[in-house]
RNA sequence: GGCCCGUUCGUCUAGUGGUUAGGACGCUGCCCUUUCACGGCAGUAACACGAGUUCGAUUCUCGUACGGGCUACCA
């Protein structure tokens, strides 16, 4: 395996939009590849044309560069192994089929999707055995072990649709190895046969996956939780293309599951629990249902992938903040958790924040600013820095910051009745007209000033903090909220903090 | 039903044949702030169960329970 060059692939097929557990899979595809110096493949496996859906292969573009995660080869640049969409492949699977066919491993099936439901159903009943086109069924169905060879020919040559199954051996023992769960054994009897070329001509996921690793030289499977039960097939056709040398290492990853109960995450849990499933906001084309997206709900994408990072992974130390560099340079399969987790909403905000907070005032100002503009306020740019870097620690998400700075903005209209009644004393207003001939004679009006002229004030007049320092608050903000209001005051500015003591002295009763 | 996988605080997890079982989110309290947050500190709470191996098992083995995945001419 280290001799070897590190390729590993993700491979989405464009049946909607890609959620939070697709784009976990392809993250630690990524930073595996990355870590080895490796290649990271993207390959769409479109084969089946009846569930591809209009615009989802370029979401799933769209969402992997937006979590930072790029590709070195996959549709529209290209690479040493084009094409990479299964659906320009035809002609390669069926190249491959036809050698398994030939070697024995394949057969030709003419049952219709009908009888072989029959089959099942009455298998079922009769409570006779696995209700699957297997080794035992096989043997009453309508295929080219049972039909003679002349017959098999006629059909085929007539144009009767027809199916290629695996030739999955009685019993014989497969052992897959995985470097997540170590060594699992299955007894190829308890397989069926799986289709491996549909009635239109296109290959299943198995074939095509298979055929595909194969030729693109891929080392490492690093896939999902559901493909454990088919990877026992997998194997098989490793060893009946006689390719186990070059067979790739499998890496079953847990699952996701929902925040609450149990089961696989799916696209209806965020609708119901009001978190974002998808990375990207999705519009259906079909029936215009939107789904929410973690880029438009505000989330930073290295905090969304660090979230998706910890789910499942842990170095095993006490760090939680990982840049993608980080990722890439700490990351291993080997510690990979073998359950799946729940996804926690409440978790990822708390990863947001602390990405906020480690922004620099500036970045989140010029972030912040087209809310600014669409409110209808100009401000100095460095002055909104200013703002920003007061109140940006108190939110998980930028566009949490306006509700914390629109006092700086705009005057209050009203007041919070609440703070009103219990701390607009009957000397208040009289206070704060005292305080504005001294706020008129602060220079230079900053938070230093302001504090030290407010001291005295208070002092010569025995007047406590809570009276005068709650009363410019409730004037000038309007409620009890907000950074310090010195430094509030500075930044309004002195004619405005008159303007809004006088008002408040006018309209509180 | 069959096959497969899993199980440490409510959640994400660390960890070891002998530990006060550690951290983070959440929650609660205190401090800071005469505001509200942020932050700081503290508290809360876990090895699913039963056997076996062992001087000793949360850790190893088996079983049970529970959970999950797969069981399509879908991926």
């Amino acid at each position: 395996m280290q001799d070897k060059k590190i390729r590993v692939r993700f491979a989405p097929s464009p049946t909607g939009p890609l959620h939070i557990g697709g784009v976990r899979t392809a993250l630690y595809n990524y930073v595996f590849a990355k870590k080895h110096n490796g290649s990271f493949i993207l390959r769409i496996e479109d084969t089946d044309q009846k569930r591809y859906v209009q615009g989802a292969e370029d979401y799933i573009k769209e969402s992997l560069k937006w979590s930072g995660i790029q590709w070195d080869e996959g549709p529209d640049i290209g690479g040493n192994y084009s094409p990479y969409k299964q659906s320009e492949r035809k002609e390669i699977y069926k190249k491959y089929l036809s050698e398994l066919i030939q070697k024995g491993h394949a057969y030709y099936a003419f049952d219709t999707p009908e009888e072989v439901e029959e089959m099942r159903k009455k298998i079922e009943s009769e409570n006779s055995g696995n209700a699957q086109y297997d080794s035992v069924s096989r043997k009453y169905m309508c295929n080219s072990l049972t039909l003679s060879e002349e017959e098999t020919k006629k059909r085929i040559e007539s144009g009767q649709p027809y199916v290629v199954r695996a030739l999955v051996p009685e019993n014989i023992e497969i052992e897959v190895n995985d470097i997540i769960r170590g060594k699992m054994k299955v007894d190829s009897g308890t397989l069926d046969d799986k289709v491996l070329m549909k009635a239109d001509g296109l290959p299943t996921y198995h074939l095509a996956n298979v055929v595909d690793d194969y030729l693109m030289k891929i080392s490492h499977v690093i896939r999902g939780e559901e493909w454990l039960p088919s990877t026992p097939l997998h194997v098989l056709l490793y060893k009946f293309f006689n390719w186990e040398e070059k067979m790739p290492q499998f890496a079953h990853l847990p699952l996701l599951y929902k925040p609450d109960g149990k089961g696989k995450l799916s696209k209806r849990d965020g609708e119901r629990l009001g978190f974002p499933v998808f990375p990207l906001k999705w519009k259906d084309p079909k029936n215009g249902e939107i789904l929410s997206g973690y880029r438009e709900s505000g989330y930073f994408p290295e905090a969304f992938v660090n979230t998706l990072a910890l789910l499942g992974w842990n170095p095993g130390t006490e760090k939680e903040l990982f840049s993608m560099s980080e990722l890439i340079d700490e990351f291993s399969l080997e510690k990979v958790n073998k359950a799946g987790a729940k996804f926690s909403p409440e978790k990822a905000k708390w990863f947001n924040h602390q990405y906020l907070i480690n922004k620099s005032s500036e970045d989140v100002a010029k972030q912040i600013t087209p809310v600014i503009k669409q409110k209808g306020h100009n401000i100095e740019f460095n002055k909104l820095i200013k703002i920003v870097e007061l109140v940006k620690d108190r939110v998980n998400f930028v566009h949490e910051i306006w509700d914390q700075m629109s006092f700086f903005f705009e005057p209050p209209v009203e007041f919070d009745k609440k703070i009103v009644k219990k701390k607009w004393k009957e000397k208040t207003p009289e206070v704060l007209n005292n305080v504005i001939n001294v706020i008129e004679n602060i220079k230079p009006f900053d938070a230093n000033s302001i504090n030290n002229e407010l001291e005295s004030f208070m002092q010569k007049n025995e007047i406590s903090p809570g009276l005068l320092m709650i009363g410019l608050r409730i004037a000038i903000v309007g409620e009890a909220k907000g950074p310090d209001i010195k430094e509030v005051m500075s930044l309004i500015g002195k004619d405005e903090v008159i303007k809004r003591i006088k008002f408040a002295i006018d309209n509180i009763p």
